[in-house]
DNA sequence: GTCTATATCAAGATAGAC
DNA sequence: GTCTATCTTGATATAGAC
């Protein structure tokens, strides 16, 4: 019995090994660029025995957004409670800054729309699509909080302010920005949390 | 003498349509799920002859670019002329509109950021960082006009405003926004002009 | 479940005739 | 310069031994 749960944690440990190589390499790479001779390399194990585990690079990919959406869920899920009485507009520019963070530190994997193998294999992963439907459901929240606050702009219809800050989460300004070496990461998040919620017109 | 002038008119035509086919198969799929094959099959001529005419698959999408590139400098020269008088936000809001238009036209190439075949083909083609910095110098130039008349925010650096220009012509936003099917064309150009100049948050 | 070795195939690029 | 046919490579995926 014991002997069962030790075998378990020790293939969750290894997919889990999987899945950060993965996540760390569609950071860098993106999904096209990324082989799963590397994948496998980059975790020290032969390229038969990642099959076993996700049976696509499809899944590979899958698994790691998966994981993403999970810190994403576990962040929401901190600032409902840790900081319940924050307004929703100061929820929602939280959320915005920790997935920049999370770009900056070259943990965010991106996925190309058009990919439709790709496409395929995630709408139908339920895992992933329950996943994602949580995070636009409290987000959603709290756009239309925002809204009737007062604090965001309530001409935008909430799933345009949804989308934005899901482009944002993977903008490439940041990287072109990191780039150039004129900012610190702080400085460079601060910039676009300001573009994205006040506009680059003057206030 | 006018036989040969004949022959080169002959050959740029189908150069012409050569690019035109890359340029739609690049907004399409992007570089990587473009291939070479389906480029010659749209454009109805030998694989073998499309690399009489260009070297590599990254040439391709060079002239693409370079294409793009310049019809963005002949939108740029046109606005500049008839509408000198026009402050220089207008104007900077003309250009957005404009490449969000291309976009929605499905004639926006979109290269990944982060193939270095790619990245090395363009950053050595002279052609293509020529336009590409003649861009940059025009709409630089608007946008420090624009913040010394106090219509664009002062505190952004003018780079910072430059690349958010520059990622909006490609924001993933306006195409999930199209798949929704709720806003026409029109509306969601709006909607993200305003998102980009004003912001999310209430003025 | 892990490995080595290999099948399979798609796609970039080229040879050589016309 | 255009074509057909082919080369070559790299990448997904699998077979089969242990």
């Amino acid at each position: 019995m014991a002997k069962v749960s030790f075998r378990e944690q020790v293939l969750r440990a290894r997919e889990d090994a999987i899945v950060s190589s993965v996540n760390r390499l569609l950071a860098e790479k993106g999904f096209d660029l990324m082989t799963v001779d590397e994948v496998a390399a980059d975790v020290g194990i032969a390229k038969a025995s990642l099959y076993k585990h996700f049976t696509s690079k499809e899944e590979l990919a899958a698994a790691a957004m998966i994981r993403i959406l999970e810190r994403a869920l576990a962040f929401l899920e901190e600032r409902a409670t840790q900081s319940a009485e924050a307004p929703a507009i100061e929820q929602l520019k939280a959320v915005a800054r920790w997935t920049m963070q999370v770009q900056l530190a070259g943990e965010m994997p991106s996925l190309p729309a058009q990919n439709s193998s790709l496409r395929a294999a995630l709408t139908t992963n339920k895992a992933y699509i329950d996943r994602l439907m949580e995070v636009s459901d409290r987000l959603g929240s709290w756009i239309t909080a925002a809204q009737e606050a007062g604090a965001l702009n309530p001409a935008l219809p909430p799933e345009v302010i949804l989308y934005t800050l899901f482009a944002r989460a993977c903008d490439p300004v940041l990287g072109l920005l990191k780039l150039t070496g004129q900012y610190s990461d702080e400085q460079i998040i601060d910039l676009l949390l300001g573009t994205c919620f006040d506009g680059l017109a003057k206030r």
